[in-house]
DNA sequence: CACATATCAGGCTGACTGACATCT
DNA sequence: CAGATGTCAGTCTGCCTGATATGT
């Protein structure tokens, strides 16, 4: 079992003191490097409450994007879009999820070619219990107040737009 | 090639504001979601800044880190424990990375059990480079001003902090 | 015909678990 | 001896590229 990390030798402070030695003052590789890490700690945390309900967060994400969608169902190529992944992705995740019965597959009514995604009944149950469980969570965001985590909403919002120019990908 | 995303279906706001007609407002689930999708772009794009050189983001980190060390060798276990990964990860990224010659494994002097990583003059090279890049790059947050990305930093302070209170893994 | 939609085959990556040899 | 260190074998995940069948 590892010690508790001292925050004076918090490696990302350590990292960002010796960048500054080096490379001289960089506040963007510190917010960089701060988000890449807070994702780190988010996904553990929620992967371990999806876990014992079979899912993983990639999984659960999606039924969320299906539960959203009016009619329970979405074509394949919008749940690529919408959680920016390759397509090959999205079957992937579809394919697991319908393996766990969360998900059907049926053949798109509107276009021949395509394929509707849809949620399951207990796709719907597994929603509700693990949202409820990342709810009480507080969705790892706990440390900061309710004001702090709009505030990191809002400053982030800037950053997905400049990627929504890029098509939504890269 | 998808077409470009409107913003006004930015698929993080759709989810948040059908989020809350079904569970209420959650801060902190539009928080969480965020540090999530921007970490997915800005690893896409430094893995891209990366990929020429033959390295990936999480490969250049463990180069980074050794930089930072005095003798620019660390034990296996230092390396695991500051970038909050398995050991066995480490052990495979480094073996890697030897593998491309930017880091040499070489037996601790202080301790027959274990070993250390050295980064090499070719090692040092290619994070030199790779670095110039990112940094022209803004680290992926021109978007922001610099007052942003420290507002950025400070707040997601709080959050690595209270991980490290978790042993610095989750 | 060009193009869009989705899948499959196959590969790479990072991370994990469990087992193990080695050394303190 | 217990405990720490590191590696290996094997697994799972997500993501990708390229090729392919199907339909618009």
């Amino acid at each position: 079992m590892p010690e508790p990390l001292d925050l004076d030798f918090d490696p990302i402070d350590r990292a960002a003191e010796h960048w500054r030695q080096r490379f001289g003052p960089s506040s963007a590789m510190a917010a960089a490097t701060s988000v890449m890490r807070v994702q780190q700690l988010l996904l553990a945390e929620f992967d371990a409450i999806c876990r014992p309900h079979g899912l993983t967060f990639a999984r659960y994400e999606v039924l969320v994007l299906l539960t959203f969608s009016r009619r329970g169902a979405l074509p394949m190529a919008k749940v690529g879009e919408r959680l920016m992944v390759h397509p090959t992705s999205a079957t992937n995740t579809v394919q697991r999820l319908e393996t766990a019965g969360f998900v059907v597959r049926e053949p798109n009514p509107r276009d021949g070619r395509g394929t509707l995604a849809r949620i399951t009944e207990s796709g719907r149950a597994v929603v509700d219990t693990v949202t409820a469980e990342l709810m009480s969570a507080e969705f790892g965001m706990g440390a900061l107040t309710e004001e702090q985590q709009i505030e990191v909403f809002e400053l982030l919002r800037a950053l997905r737009a400049q990627a929504a120019d890029f098509h939504g990908e890269v």
